[in-house]
DNA sequence: CGGCATCCGGGAAGATACTG
DNA sequence: CAGTATCTTCCCGGATGCCG
């Protein structure tokens, strides 16, 4: 008869950071979170989106997030009748420590960009590290395509906006796989070579895309003391 | 002999937040970052100022911070011949990630302020919750004194510095325990409830207090759903 | 098929005792 | 004081199986 909870390991700490964790600082707590920022997804999704994450695992940090106001739980109208979860508006402020977290690490002299990517984390790293100052003047509407899912950006006024929808909507469409897009952007591989490797592929005129990639720079590495 | 321990639990995921937490991912991580932000401390210091942690496993991220170039050990000259740690550059820059952390954490429901903290948790929470517009017309220094650490603040222009020093150049001087002040700025419970509790003393006119205090509130609370 | 319970092995964290 | 050694406990990850 294991108690529920004999020990909930908490910290006993009154500071806001510490209950951050005691929230979303558990194993693949705050992956789960990305992978809902753009919106609703389905169990199954999800366990796509975060190769190595057990369903075990997943099932009990979606139902401490529900428990904690973080998601709900919701069932799309018949005949989809599909479950779905959806951050609430509180979860969806995470984002922006999936930001900073994410635009702090960027500069580790051990991070590896070669490493798979899921299509939601590319998106967001552009929320995270577009040059505001550089999409003040542009106005460009960019698809994605990654397998089933598509997004459309909206870069303007110094902001980017990337919802779900069409990707056809976009001034330039960009097809295949988010570690293609990735290699693309932050590691300046041509678009030739991605085309001919099968990764990754460009509709719409070069110069946009150029334009768009511009945008996103990645910070200076720290260096190793000693 | 402590074996490399090169991180055998990776995420296999390029994304930069997914890489921050191999970083600063494990239990108790970033409250052992969190205690080194005002400068660099012993180990016995970290190990009172975090209580519940054990000493294995702050020696573990102790190790594991310095081979990842978040941390460096120094050993001050003698005849202190004290052992320290002390963040580099990149270390400090984490703290950005508890400051943001900490600010989601405080919206909700379940934080409980009542818990103890230490003196440079709740100083870091004025770095974090300050109020940039008000303190946009002060010029106030304020010392305070937790046992035997000291530390001073100087809000000027719009900001708040802080560093360990002597509180006696304070044009107020606050000594006591971190939770009564606390209790004084966020919980607003009069000074002098605090005074004869034994939690709290303030050295200095009130009316500079009361500014002070004004510059830090809470942020709302998020609303469960359902 | 999606979601959740159960069992198990391994490894990290917690607690305590010990040493230079 | 600054850790190390050891033992226990608990969480994570994998596999299996139940149930809608």
């Amino acid at each position: 008869m294991t108690s529920p909870r004999s020990t909930p390991k908490r910290y006993d700490d009154a500071c806001g950071a510490a209950h951050g964790l005691e929230l979303v600082g558990d194993r693949w707590a705050l992956l789960v979170l990305r992978e809902l920022m753009l919106g609703p997804r389905r169990f199954s999704q999800l366990r796509a989106d975060l190769p190595g994450i057990s369903a075990n695992v997943l099932t009990q940090r979606l139902g401490e997030f529900e428990a904690r106001g973080l998601l709900v739980k919701r069932k799309l109208a018949p005949p989809a009748s599909v479950q779905v979860y959806e951050l609430t508006p509180w979860g969806y402020e995470a984002e922006e420590i999936l930001q900073v977290l994410g635009r702090w690490a960027a500069r580790s002299p051990m991070h590896d960009a070669t490493l798979p990517i899921s299509g939601v984390s590319i998106l967001i790293s552009f929320r995270t590290m577009i040059d505001r100052t550089l999409a003040r003047d542009m106005d460009l509407r960019v698809g994605f395509r990654f397998g089933e899912d598509e997004y459309v950006a909206h870069v303007a006024d110094g902001a980017i906006e990337i919802a779900r929808g069409d990707a056809g909507g976009g001034d330039i469409v960009l097809a295949g796989d988010p570690a293609g897009l990735a290699a693309a952007i932050y590691g300046d591989v041509p678009l030739d070579d991605l085309a001919a490797a099968g990764l990754l592929t460009l509709s719409g005129p070069r110069e946009a895309f150029a334009a768009f990639s511009e945008l996103f720079t990645l910070p200076p590495k720290a260096s190793m003391p000693g």
